[in-house]
RNA sequence: GGGCCAUUAGCUCAGCAGGUUAGAGCGCAGUCCUGAUAAGACUGAGGUCCCUGGUUCGAGUCCAGGAUGGCCCA
C-alpha cells in the first residue's frame, strides 16, 4: 500500500493538541491516512475544544447586541438516553453552530427536567410503595428526597452522550427546575395569570382508583384496560312530571323514563336524562295508568320479554323532551349530601333555605346512541366526563354521594339513609338494584360487557370521578394562540403547525394544571380554613411575610417543596382566619413551559437576560411534544402576554418537530418492547460525525425513520469514508510536493477548476439556503452530492496534474499543479466550514490541518470561524451545465465500450457524439480533449449534421398543447407518433425555420413541437444514447491502436507490481521487461517512453539477457500475461 | 371514535405548479477500471408507485372512500 508510510504517521497520533504553536511558515500538513480513525480524531478534537475553550469562546466572541436565542427542552435524567434522544440532540446542535458562524451570539443555556408523575412511580418502585397512602405513610419529605435524588441519576450518561455527540450546550449552567428560584418563578406565573382572572378552581373528571385514591394518568389508564368485562346493565324507570310533558303528552296515568345505565352506583346521583333530540321516542302504554317514554328503535329490543301489553299510543321527537323535569331515584340531599349546581364552569353549593333545589330535567347529548340500551341514559355530572360536560353545558345539579375511597357517603343513621350508605360501591351496586326491583322502578337487568379500566397497580376497577382541579383559562385566550401560532411561529414540518397543532388549538380547553401528587412544584394556593377564600402567593417573600405577620414565624423557604410548604399557614385576607396552601403540585408541563422566564428566576432577578432571550429563535423536539413541551411553551407565554406581563403572546418563532425513530421494522422505539438500540454501540462503531450525518441526511427531520447501525454504517462509508479520502489525497501529494496554501489566490483559470469552484459556490448558496429554511437533509444532500463530484470527476480529472509534481514533470505543468492544489484546497476548507454544523468533529480536524494550523489569520478553530459567502462572479452556470453533458457523454460512452465489449485501456480511433443544441454542440468542442481521454479515443467528433442523415422525432409538447386542444390531443399524438421520415423532416425544418405547420387539422406553432435529432448512425453494440445526446465509437483497431492497448497493459501491470512491492508513489524505479512475443516485444519498445514515464522508471531495458536467470531479476518482478502473451516484469527502486 | 403523517425496487429514500420511457444509494448478479478511495464505472435482475373510485386529453402526483403503519388525542 502506498500510504503505508503515512498511515503510521497518523495511528501514532501526532500531538497537535498544542496549538499555541503559531503557523509555521515551513509548515507540512499533518500526515492524514486513508482511514478516517473517528474514534482517535473525536477525541483530539475534544481536548482540543476543552483545551481552548472553544465553546464559550465560540459564544462570546460574537456581538452580544445579536442574539439567536435557542431553549433547550429539558430531559429528564432518571433514565439512560437512549438513540431517539441523540436525535434531538444532533438536530438542536445543527442551528446554533449554523447562527454562530452566521454571526450571530447563541448562548445554549441547558437544563433538566426534574418533576413529575414518572418521576415518582419509579421511586414507589425502588422504594416498594403502592398507593398514596402508602406515600404517606412512609413520609412525603423522605419520598421527595428519593425523588430530588433519582432525577439525577443518570446525569453522568447524558453530560457523556452530549459531548460525544458535540451537542454543544452549557451544562454547568443548566436550570433544574426543583430548585427554589425555578418555582419561585413559576409561582409569579401563577399570580400573575391569578391577578389577571385568568385561573380557576373547577371539577374535572378522571379516571380514579379508589384503592390507591389517585387519578391515573391517561397512560396509566391503557395500560389497565380490560376487555370483556362483564357488568350488570339495569333499566330503570324515571316518574316524568305530568305538567311539563308537551302538552298532548299529559294524562292522569303515570309516565316513565326508561333509562339504561352500566354503573347502578352512580344512580344516586342522576341529575338528568339525557336523550337524542334527532331521534324519535315512542310513548308505550303498558297498563291502563302506566305509560313509558322510550327509543321508537329500541322498544322491542328493551320491552319484549318484559311487558306483555304494550301499545304506542304515541311518537314524539325527542326534541320535543328536552327540559321534561321527573323525580330522581334517591334524593341523596336528604342523607347529608351537599347539592351543587353548575354556574358556567363553576359548582355553587345550593342550600335549602335559599329556595327550592332545581329539578333534575332531560337535555339532548350528541352522544346518545341508538345501539343498545332504551336511547335515554341516565346522567351523573359527578361520576363521567360526557355527564360533567353535559351538566356544565345545561346546568345540571351535581351531587356526589361517594367518597374518594369509593364508598358511599352520607349519614347511615340519618332518617333517609338508604341501606347501602357507607357501602363500596361494586357492593353497593346489587343492593341498590334490589331496592329498585322491590320499588317497581327496575324494569330489567342484563349483563353487559364491554372494556372497562382497571388499576394497572392493584387491579381495582377505576371509578371515573370528578375532583376539583386548578384550571388555567387558555380558551379565553384561544383567539391569540390560534393567530399567533399561525402568523408568529413557523413550524418544520409547516403541517404539524397548521394540522396537528393548529386544529387541536383551534378546539382549546382550559388547562387543568393542578396534580393531587407530591414531587411538583407546590400550587401556591392558600385556602381559608374559615370561610374558604383563595388568594394567590407570587414570592417567597410574600409568602414569607404573610406567614410571619400571620404566626410571628419566618418560614423556611430553602426548599419550597412539599411537606415542608404545607406548613406554613398565612392569615386570611378576607377574614384573618388561618389558611392552609391547597394540597396540589403543578403539572409538570407547567413547569417546561414555564423555562423561558424560569430558568432565569424572571422576574427575580437577570430581566435583562430575559428580555434579549425571549422569544426563543429556535426549539427542537420530537412530535410528541406538540401538546406537551411546545404547548406548554405557548400557552404560558400567551396568557402572560394576556395579563400584559411579557412582551410577545409566543415563546419560540421555530420549531422543528422531529419524527420518532423507530426500529428497522417500523416499530416506536421503547424500553418495553426491547428493541432499543444503545447510542454508545453506534458511536463506537461510526463515530458521532456518521451517525449525525445520518440523522441529517437520511430523511427530512419530521418524517418517523427506520434506523439500524447498518445504516449508519452505509452513511459513514458512502460519505464520511469519501470526503476523508479525498482529504487525505491532497495532504499526502501536498506534502509530498511541500505545497503552501496562496492565503489570497486568484480565481482559477483552468477550466477543471473554474468548475469545481463554481459549483462549490452554487453549493454554498444552496446550503445556506435550505439551513435558512430550517432543512438540513436539503443541505446534507446538496454537500453529499457535491463530495461524490469532487472526488469521482474532480480528483479523479485532476489526478495527473498533481502526479506531474511528484513525478519531476515539466517547468510547464507547474501553473496548472499549483491551481490544482490551491483549488483543492479552498474547496475542502470551504467545505469545512459547510460541514461543521453537520459534521463537527471532521469539519474541525480538516480545518485545523489545512487552514488554522497554516494561516495565522485563520480562525482557530472552524466553529469560529465565518460561513462562506457565495460568489457570484465565480459561478459559471454555463460551465456547470456543459460538464453535466461531458459527464454524461463519458457515462454512455463507457455504455457503448462495454456494449461492444472493448476494454477500456484499449484506445479506439474516435467517439462521434450527437447532440441536440447548439449549446451542447459547442460544449463537446470544448471539452474534446477531457471526453477523449475519459474515453480512451483518438478523436472527438461531433455527429454529421448533413440533413440526409438526421432522424426527427416530433412530439408534442403536452404543457402547451394539452391544455389548448383537450381531447384532441390524442389524436395529434399518435400521429406524430406514425409520422414517415419525410414528413418528419419536412415539419422540423418548417419549425426549425419559425414556420407554424398543419397537423391533423391542427395549426402548431414551432413551440408546440419537441424536436429531437438523432444522426442516423445505426444503433449498434458500440453506441449509446439518452435523452440529450447519443455517442458512436468507433472500433476500427488499427496495429498503432493495438499496440498502444498492449502497452497500457503492460503499464497496468507494473503499476500492479509497484503497489505490491511497496514502493511509494514517487519512488522512481528501474525496469526491465522481457517477452518472447514479437507483437508485445514491439510494442514495448514502441511505447517504451510512454511507459517510462507512468511507471516512473529511469532505465528501462528490454527483452534483457539478464532476465534468464531468477537470480539476476530485479528485486521485485512478475510475470504477467496480456492476451495470451506472457511478459516477464521485474522493477527495483532506482 | 377524531386529527396529523406515511405507504414508490429486497432495504433506506428521492420524485409531485399533473406531462411523454418513475429514479438514487445500499444489497444481489456480471463486466470493467484503479498508484487517493474499504472507493469508482457500465450493464442486468428487481416496481400493481397500498387499494377502489373520481376529475382530466393525460394521475405515482389532484379529489373522495378504504387498507396498513406511526404519532397525538378521545
Amino acid at each position: 500500500m502506498a500510504q503505508t508510510a503515512n498511515q503510521s504517521a497518523t495511528d501514532a497520533a501526532p500531538d497537535e493538541s498544542d496549538s499555541s504553536t503559531p503557523a509555521r511558515s515551513n509548515h507540512s500538513f499533518r500526515p492524514v491516512g486513508s482511514l478516517m480513525p473517528h474514534r482517535e480524531l473525536e477525541q483530539r478534537i475534544r481536548e482540543f475544544w476543552r483545551e481552548r475553550d472553544i465553546f464559550r469562546r465560540s459564544v462570546e466572541e460574537r456581538p452580544e447586541d445579536d442574539i439567536y436565542s435557542f431553549y433547550e427542552g429539558p430531559p429528564t435524567a432518571n433514565g439512560t438516553p437512549g438513540v431517539h434522544h441523540v436525535l434531538s440532540r444532533v438536530f438542536k446542535d445543527l442551528f446554533p453552530r449554523y447562527q454562530t458562524m452566521r454571526g450571530k451570539r447563541v448562548p445554549r443555556k441547558g437544563g433538566w427536567d426534574t418533576h413529575g408523575l414518572p418521576v415518582e412511580i419509579e421511586v414507589e418502585k425502588t422504594l416498594g410503595l403502592d398507593s398514596k397512602p402508602a406515600i404517606e405513610e412512609y413520609g412525603i419529605a423522605e419520598f421527595n428526597r428519593h425523588c430530588r435524588e433519582s432525577v439525577m441519576e443518570y446525569v453522568q450518561q447524558w453530560e457523556d452522550m452530549t459531548e460525544r455527540v458535540a451537542f454543544w450546550i452549557d451544562m454547568s449552567d443548566a436550570y433544574r427546575t426543583y430548585t427554589p428560584e425555578y418555582v419561585e418563578s413559576c409561582w409569579w406565573i401563577f399570580k400573575t395569570l391569578w391577578d389577571a382572572g385568568l385561573i380557576y378552581e373547577a371539577r374535572r373528571t378522571t379516571p380514579h382508583c379508589p384503592r390507591c385514591e389517585t387519578s391515573l394518568s391517561s397512560h396509566e389508564l391503557s395500560q389497565g384496560m380490560q376487555d370483556g368485562v362483564r357488568d350488570q346493565a339495569v333499566t330503570v324507570r324515571f316518574r316524568a312530571h305530568n305538567d311539563s310533558l308537551p302538552q298532548q303528552l299529559r294524562w292522569d296515568g303515570t309516565t316513565d323514563f326508561l333509562a339504561w345505565t352500566t354503573t347502578p352506583w352512580t344512580l344516586p346521583a342522576n341529575s338528568g336524562l339525557a336523550l337524542n333530540a334527532d331521534e324519535t321516542y315512542a310513548v308505550v302504554q303498558i297498563s291502563p295508568n302506566e305509560r313509558l317514554i322510550l327509543a321508537q328503535p329500541l322498544v322491542g329490543a328493551s320491552l319484549d320479554g318484559v311487558i306483555e301489553n304494550q301499545t304506542i299510543v304515541a311518537t314524539v321527537p325527542g326534541s320535543e323532551l328536552v327540559n321534561v323535569t321527573y323525580d330522581g331515584l334517591y334524593d341523596p340531599d336528604r342523607w347529608g349530601v351537599p347539592t351543587y349546581r353548575f354556574d358556567g364552569a363553576r359548582l355553587v353549593e345550593c342550600h335549602e333555605q335559599d329556595g327550592p333545589l332545581p329539578l333534575r330535567k332531560v337535555a339532548a347529548a350528541g352522544f346518545v346512541e341508538m345501539e343498545s340500551g332504551t336511547g335515554i341514559v341516565h346522567i351523573a355530572p359527578a361520576f363521567g366526563e360526557d355527564d360533567y360536560l353535559l351538566g356544565r353545558e345545561v346546568g345540571l345539579l351535581f351531587r356526589q354521594p361517594v367518597d374518594l375511597g369509593g364508598r358511599i357517603v352520607g349519614d347511615p343513621d340519618a332518617p333517609e339513609a338508604p341501606a347501602f350508605a357507607g357501602k363500596w360501591v361494586k357492593d353497593a351496586d346489587s343492593m341498590i338494584m334490589d331496592d329498585l326491583e322491590s320499588r317497581g322502578l327496575l324494569l330489567r337487568k342484563d349483563v353487559y360487557e364491554h372494556t372497562y379500566p382497571y388499576c394497572w397497580r392493584c387491579d381495582t376497577p377505576l371509578l371515573y370521578y370528578a375532583k376539583p382541579s386548578w384550571y388555567i383559562a387558555t380558551s379565553q385566550a384561544k383567539d391569540s394562540l390560534t393567530s399567533s401560532n399561525a402568523e408568529l411561529i413557523h413550524w418544520h414540518p409547516e403541517h404539524t403547525g397548521t394540522g396537528r397543532y393548529g386544529d387541536w388549538l383551534a378546539n382549546n380547553v382550559d388547562w387543568a394544571v393542578s396534580r393531587e401528587r407530591y414531587w411538583g412544584t407546590p400550587l401556591p394556593f392558600w385556602r381559608c380554613t374559615e370561610c374558604g377564600d383563595v388568594s394567590c402567593v407570587g414570592s417567597f417573600d410574600e409568602l414569607r411575610e404573610r406567614a410571619r405577620a400571620f404566626t410571628g414565624v419566618e418560614p423556611d423557604l430553602s426548599d419550597p417543596h412539599r411537606p415542608f410548604v404545607d406548613e406554613i399557614e398565612i392569615g386570611c385576607d378576607k377574614c384573618g382566619a388561618a389558611a392552609r396552601r391547597c394540597p396540589e403540585v403543578a403539572d409538570a408541563w407547567f413547569d417546561s413551559g414555564a423555562m423561558p422566564y424560569a430558568q432565569w428566576h424572571y422576574p427575580f432577578e437577570n430581566q435583562d437576560r430575559f428580555n434579549e432571550r425571549f422569544p426563543a429563535d429556535f426549539i427542537c423536539e420530537a412530535v410528541d411534544q406538540t401538546r406537551g413541551w411546545f404547548y406548554s411553551l405557548h400557552a404560558e407565554a400567551a396568557m402572560l402576554h394576556r395579563a400584559e406581563a411579557v412582551p410577545e403572546p409566543i415563546s419560540f418563532r421555530h420549531v422543528i418537530s422531529l419524527g420518532h425513530i423507530l426500529d428497522e421494522s417500523g416499530e416506536k422505539m421503547s424500553k418495553s418492547k426491547g428493541n432499543v438500540v444503545d447510542p454508545w454501540t453506534v458511536l463506537d462503531q461510526s463515530g458521532a460525525d456518521a451517525l449525525r450525518w445520518y440523522c441529517y441526511v437520511a430523511s427530512p427531520a419530521g418524517n418517523p425513520r427506520r434506523f439500524s447501525p447498518r445504516l449508519v454504517g452505509e452513511a459513514q462509508r458512502r460519505f464520511l469514508h469519501t470526503l476523508w479520502n479525498t482529504y487525505s489525497f491532497f495532504v499526502t501529494y501536498a506534502n509530498i510536493d511541500g505545497w503552501h496554501p496562496d492565503p489570497n489566490p486568484d480565481p482559477p483559470t483552468v477550466e477543471l477548476d473554474r468548475w469545481i469552484i463554481s459549483e462549490l459556490h452554487a453549493l454554498i448558496s444552496r446550503v445556506t439556503e435550505a439551513l435558512d429554511d430550517y432543512d438540513p437533509t436539503a443541505a446534507a444532500r446538496e454537500i453529499d452530492g457535491f463530495v461524490d463530484s469532487l472526488s469521482n470527476w474532480y480528483v479523479r480529472r485532476s489526478r495527473r496534474r498533481f502526479w506531474s509534481s511528484a513525478r519531476g514533470g515539466a517547468a510547464a505543468d507547474l501553473d496548472a499543479k499549483r491551481s490544482a492544489y490551491q483549488t483543492l484546497h479552498t474547496v475542502l476548507v470551504t467545505l469545512a466550514k459547510l460541514l461543521a454544523p453537520m459534521t463537527p468533529y471532521l469539519a474541525e480536524d480538516i480545518w485545523r490541518n489545512l487552514a488554522a494550523e497554516v494561516d495565522s489569520d485563520a480562525a482557530e478553530s472552524v466553529h469560529l470561524a465565518d460561513w462562506p459567502v457565495a460568489d457570484a462572479s465565480l459561478l459559471d452556470e454555463t460551465l456547470n451545465q456543459e460538464m453535466q453533458l461531458v459527464q454524461r457523454v463519458a457515462s454512455l460512452g463507457r455504455s457503448a465500450r462495454s456494449g461492444a465489449g472493448i476494454r477500456v485501456r484499449q484506445p479506439l480511433p474516435g467517439v462521434s457524439v450527437a447532440v441536440r443544441s447548439p449549446q451542447d454542440a459547442e460544449a463537446v468542442e470544448r471539452h474534446r480533449a477531457t471526453i477523449a481521454e475519459e474515453l480512451n479515443v483518438k478523436t472527438v467528433t461531433l455527429a454529421d449534421a448533413q440533413a440526409d442523415s438526421r432522424r426527427y422525432t416530433i412530439k408534442p409538447n403536452l404543457r402547451v398543447l394539452g391544455p389548448r386542444l383537450g381531447p384532441k390531443l390524442p389524436t395529434l399524438r399518435s400521429a406524430l407518433t406514425d409520422l414517415d421520415r419525410d414528413l418528419a423532416a419536412h415539419i422540423a425544418n418548417a419549425a426549425e425555420a419559425g414556420q407554424s405547420i398543419e397537423v391533423e387539422g391542427v395549426l402548431l406553432q414551432p413551440g408546440d413541437l419537441l424536436i429531437e435529432v438523432d444522426t442516423d448512425s445505426t444503433a449498434d453494440a458500440a453506441s449509446a444514447e439518452d435523452e440529450r445526446c447519443a455517442v458512436q465509437l468507433s472500433t476500427e483497431l488499427t496495429d498503432e491502436l493495438v499496440a498502444e492497448g498492449k502497452a497500457r497493459e503492460v503499464i497496468n501491470r507494473i503499476q500492479g507490481l509497484r503497489r505490491d512491492s511497496g514502493l511509494d508513489p514517487d519512488d522512481r524505479i528501474s525496469l526491465q521487461m522481457a517477452s518472447e512475443d514479437r507483437e508485445l516485444k514491439s510494442a514495448v519498445s514502441e511505447f517504451e517512453s510512454l511507459i517510462a514515464a507512468e511507471t516512473l522508471a529511469t532505465t528501462v531495458s528490454v527483452d534483457g539477457a539478464d532476465l534468464t536467470s531468477s537470480e539476476q531479476l530485479g528485486q521485485h518482478h512478475t510475470e504477467a500475461e496480456i492476451d495470451g502473451a506472457a511478459i516477464l516484469l521485474a522493477l527495483e527502486r532506482a
